[in-house]
DNA sequence: GTCTATACTTGGATAGAC
DNA sequence: GTCTATCCAAGTATAGAC
């Protein structure tokens, strides 16, 4: 299918040719990940995928698992813009949960946390890819730590807990609903909850404030 | 290692000499499992492990994952007592989170929850075990559902939630816990969790529950 | 009925062609 | 620098020995 040597030549013009190579793996890698998880990602296949011979995975990449890594990451760039986007315009507990809905919805249905929970597995599985997943899926904490705190952080009941808790659960909550969503087929079952939750989250909405008057005496502490 | 034929042949006394095969493969599976995951557990790793012939796999349990079945059978059987016999004690929210956290750090150190969750994973490679992987967890989530149902069913704030939801809720957040913490060697954060989950908990157990008086109306309805 | 030796398939990785 | 033909290891499963 490729033609040989690069399209265009033209001083690294129109594309370096070899780039292209590593998208098209890229993405084949991806939809592998996705449709046949991490054992049915091989080079082999990701290379039928993307229409081009298996070594050049190794030449490209390494090692399979470095493209599974590359795919990983790929996906992640990705979501993490549209994730800060949903979250922007939240300002309450139940527009948190909403918002976490549509994305969860959304990876769901693009299979993009069937990338991420096949590579977590993996990662169980495969000890040295352990590091380099877990630091993966520490700005995912991050992320969710964040928007924690800054939405609902001074709510009473959630201010008791650490953010960085909270974000550690939402994490391992996703991961988990996701693996047996795609067990048994039914996704519905985890965005019924996503309602509960938003349910419960608007109560957490109609709690008081803490009053911030007192806190101007001990001013100057946040550096 | 073996000695060829049965140990003792009087009349199928003295243990069938067959099932010891069996039994030594389920034991050398479950370890497989737990240290290699699901990709790591071939016939030839198990049979390694169990000290005899990688064909023995097939002759006794048709396929590999006929005997990663098996495991799993073995340790939910194993666990489901040990469950129900914690759960057993438990009256109200913070016993029920505490009880939690107890299996939840014996399943964690002795890597069942490990075993459990590298399946699920595998469900997701594996097309055709979804199906069986999907039977066995059902189980869990009606253990966790009737537990929720049992002992904080009658909670107000926890009442307006379906408990089978609930508990569905609860075996994801089970296995994504466990994933992340057997990924990034870290099992205090999933405890501290559990910490602050009983906490709350007790919150939950100083709410008054509805009364009951008005019910007697319109009994009969129970079958 | 129980187990061993062995065939066959697939996958990761490299040596060398263009 | 980019890619192809090929090697070797590991996996599942069976045909046949005991």
């Amino acid at each position: 299918m490729a033609t040989s040597g690069p399209e265009r030549v033209l001083d690294g013009q129109r594309e370096p040719a070899a780039q292209k190579t590593r998208r098209s793996l890229v993405m084949a890698a991806v939809e592998a990940l996705r449709d046949k998880g991490f054992a049915g990602a091989s080079a082999r296949e990701i290379a039928r995928r993307a229409g081009c011979n298996p070594a050049l995975v190794f030449y490209h990449f390494g090692t399979v698992t470095g493209l599974h890594l590359a795919a990983l990451d790929h996906v992640a760039a990705e979501r993490k813009e549209r994730y800060q986007a949903v979250l922007d315009g939240v300002t309450n507990a139940q527009g948190l949960v909403r918002a976490s809905q549509e994305v969860f919805a959304e990876d769901m249905g693009r299979g993009y946390v069937a990338v991420l929970s096949t590579m977590v597995a993996a990662a169980h599985t495969t000890p040295e890819l352990g590091p380099e997943i877990a630091a993966r899926i520490a700005p995912w904490r991050e992320l969710a730590t964040n928007a924690v705190r800054d939405t609902v952080g001074r709510i009473p009941l959630v201010r008791s807990t650490p953010a960085e808790e909270i974000g550690h659960a939402v994490v391992a909550l996703y991961l988990g609903l996701e693996m047996l969503a795609s067990l048994d087929g039914d996704q519905a079952r985890a965005l019924r909850l996503f309602g509960r939750a938003a349910t419960l989250a608007s109560l957490l909405d109609r709690l008081p404030l803490p009053s911030r008057r007192r806190r101007d005496r001990t001013a100057k502490r946040r550096g």
